[in-house]
DNA sequence: CAATAATTTGGACAACCGTCAAGACGGCTG
DNA sequence: CAGCCGTCTTGACGGTTGTCCAAATTATTG
């Protein structure tokens, strides 16, 4: 069948199949967006795929017509969180003029994403753990990992270029320190202690000077 | 009866009862560190009670009877880890004459817990994470958190003092700049990256001078 | 030694899990 | 319109989970 196809068929099979491709492609981030809710809201580990539907327009079954596994939805949750994420600092980088503006900037993106994010945040920590133990997830984990630093990065080089210097430490010393900042702060915001924030805010605005 | 017990008595059964106590919560530590051996292997999220039963010399019933429930158990765990972990660079900090014997052995012991220890501490980054979705870790976890964050800070201290001078940064940055690098480099190393050791050496000791 | 308490065992239980498959639905094509 | 195909629903399956409990065993006491 295939074989007798001319060119002209062939091309419009092609295309169909794209098509549909690319339509069953955007079905699996709706429902990966869907499951992004509740793992948020519960953590990988208490998240069944039945509790990601009863908290969704969709049934348990759709789940499993549209990714192979468990293990599969959540890599595609995984790989599309990434994008949202990579680029939240990207604009205060490019508009800013002055050092204090990108601070500035910085320093309100930065507790936006604290006070606003944080279950999302928290379910990258959780499935960045997940990835010590399970090795399908790290590939995609280390991936979103090498894209953050240089997000940070971007910061830090603009932050220098500003007043005509150069970072002073590596991309991966200066990730580790933010990293490691927010992700303190998180937890302590998550357990409601009111100075997590200004204290994140501090310790970066202090910290910022003296990198550069 | 307890009422006219005379004072004598009364001392008699209080001791027994402390015996008793203690070794019940001798026998309790036994557990968690069974418990440990299997949570350190799986990871929170696939670790159940009889998978730690069956991997340990203990029937499931025991831990029910000095456990109210799951959550006890590991938080008992993450009680009795801790005190393992906080005291594991003391030796070298008291001991160390210079600022090379200090980062050398500081170093060292860094690069063999990394090595031998990986299975310990993804556990621990994995229950922090499980801390920001579980209230009842939160005490336990960040309680630990301070406790290792005073532990970098009497390396940091130690090794300015053997410069005459003072730490740069505050304990908050130093603990999260060594944490966010350490994790860093315990996920490459559990990804198989034979440079992740290598690395996290080279950075520390080109970190160390930096920071005092 | 008897009897009372503490400890341990191992099975029963309901609830839940991931997976699967048979069938229903609806649009598209021939 | 009939038939096909991709999409989706629903219920069932074997297995695992945390919890509980009655009975067995061991230690402690009188």
């Amino acid at each position: 069948m295939a074989r007798q196809a001319t060119g002209a068929a062939q091309r419009v099979a092609v295309a169909a199949e794209t098509l549909r491709d690319e339509k069953f492609n955007a079905r699996r981030i709706e429902l990966a967006e869907a499951a992004l809710e509740t793992l948020g809201e519960l953590g990988f580990a208490r998240t069944s795929l039945r509790e990601i539907a009863q908290n969704s327009a969709f049934t348990h079954g759709v789940f499993h017509y549209y990714f192979s596994d468990k293990l599969d939805l959540i890599c595609c949750c995984v790989r599309h969180y990434k994008a949202k994420c990579v680029t939240r600092y990207d604009e205060v980088v490019t508009t800013a003029q002055s050092r204090d503006e990108l601070t500035e900037g910085f320093l309100a993106k930065l507790a936006a994403t604290l006070e606003n994010e944080a279950r999302m945040h928290r379910l990258w920590y959780d499935l960045r753990s997940q990835a010590m133990f399970e090795p399908a997830f790290r590939k995609d984990v280390l991936e979103i990992d090498k894209s953050l630093e240089a997000m940070i990065w971007r910061i830090a080089t603009r932050y220098a270029e500003l007043g005509n210097k150069r970072p002073a430490s590596s991309p991966a010393a200066l990730y580790a320190l933010f990293d490691g900042l927010f992700q303190s702060a998180l937890l302590r915001h998550l357990a409601d202690d009111k100075k997590a924030v200004p204290d994140l805010l501090d310790e970066v605005r202090r910290l910022l000077p003296t990198i550069c």
